[in-house]
DNA sequence: TGATTACTTAGGCCTTGGCCTAAGTAATCA
DNA sequence: TGATTACTTAGGCCAAGGCCTAAGTAATCA
């Protein structure tokens, strides 16, 4: 899913879904790609559940899905809030540290100054 | 950035800084790969942001940053968003229907039956 | 029913990504 | 100072991803 999302055309086809559903063509005029090309982008999409899609007659209709972005966003803030509370927690050892000035320098140091 | 949260030994990379920051061996050990190869994903992780690492000696550290993903939280809850809202607006008016219900058979016909 | 339209499928080509071994280099250790 | 350790760089191989043209197929239209 996140292989998904890793390309422009296809997270601005998502965001084109979001506003309202629509066609294989319609969606294709925005972009300056051979169809097929283009169709291989959205069955990517759909592959992984971002979207769904119907054909009716001869036109096929895409729509998005909201369920994995919200697993993906879950994920994101899952790993962040780990680590934000594992820094709460050292702002709390460097308060109770207060007079210690050798290791609060060691802590602040640049990172990576060099490779 | 997308891309280097698209693969598991990344993202289980970025879990494990989650909880405390590590050297390159430490790090390495967990998954059977040869290290150059390994040092490659790291790579992807640093240029994308998600992580920074800095060399003291001859062991390089690497420490998870927050702030890109905050902003893929961002875009991901934004698309949610947008998408809700529509979906706001449509039982509004499906509310606003009530009685005609060929319309509202056609709209919650299941998507996708054929290819 | 013969043309159009709206995709679909098939096949090929080229780039990127990911993995590995072998051979450095720089920092410690004995 | 010679050996280890902890990466780093170089080079090569293979699979996956992405793009295209050409050739279908099925639904409408004239």
């Amino acid at each position: 899913m996140f292989h998904a999302l890793a390309d422009p055309t296809r997270r601005n086809v998502l965001q084109r879904l979001t506003g309202e559903n629509a066609a294989v063509s319609e969606l294709a005029q925005a972009f300056d790609m051979a169809l097929p090309s283009f169709l291989q982008r959205l069955d990517v999409l759909e592959e992984c559940g971002l979207v769904r899609s119907r054909k009716a007659g001869r036109v096929r209709t895409y729509q998005i899905t909201t369920r994995p972005l919200q697993v993906a966003e879950g994920w994101l803030a899952l790993q962040r809030t780990r680590w934000e509370s594992r820094l709460d927690q050292l702002d709390q050892y460097l308060l109770e540290l207060k007079s210690d000035a050798s290791k609060t320098a060691a802590l602040e140091a640049d990172y990576r100054p060099s490779r």
